[in-house]
DNA sequence: GATATAATTGCATAATTGTGCAAATATGCA
DNA sequence: TGCATATTTGCACAATTATGCAATTATATC
């Protein structure tokens, strides 16, 4: 576990550590189909730059990705990729190889 | 979900989201036995009363708890209670209700 | 009791982060 | 072209957070 992999994992879980961005997250949840930035802005009261800025972050951590349809931009939430990396992460918390004689962990 | 839970949560990912705390995580992710803080010093480059308030956040989210003895504090990652706190919000994150048409998630 | 070690706390400070507003940019439509 | 809507960006500011150092508390040992 190197530092840079830390630090990778530390700003993923930050990314989804923040009140109106996990509400982000959670309101795509619901959303089988992708859903434009102003749609979401009704989920949390805060200006529109402010959820533009969380959506920003959600994206550069790959949280949710987004395709751009005229002057809209649409989000959808990168489910599988976001599950598995907080599956992993709890693997290796649950069952770290140490508890098994590896130490190189 | 409510906000409280939300917030809740949010706080959750937001401690294990610092890289000193995580650091400190996988830290005691290696060891089977309890460490001591001043042990866990050694793993982050920061003084000891910077370990002693991260350690301090992590317990308040029950991520780690801790025994006194003597003068003494052993920490140990609470495993299984961080990992399935993990798995549940994967699984939520990726099978949402509302994909099957219910939305009062 | 005196001293040493473990851990916490108060304080100041630097750094980061979240926010709103206004302006700018980008695009669609009349 | 002119106007409306979606989104981003610049700027200022408030709030939070991470940090180090010094002092304090708690406990063990001599």
């Amino acid at each position: 576990m190197d530092a840079a992999e830390t630090q990778k994992t530390a700003d993923f879980l930050k990314a989804l550590g923040e009140f109106n961005r996990l509400s982000l997250v959670y309101n795509l949840c619901r959303c089988e189909s992708s859903q434009n930035a102003m749609c979401l802005c009704d989920c949390c009261s805060v200006d529109a730059s402010v959820v533009s800025r969380h959506l920003k972050v959600l994206a550069e951590r790959d949280i949710v990705t987004f395709d751009k349809v005229g002057r809209e931009k649409t989000y959808r939430l990168n489910r599988i990729e976001v599950a598995t990396q907080l599956r992993e992460l709890a693997d290796l918390i649950e069952n770290s190889d140490c508890k098994r004689g590896n130490h190189d962990v």
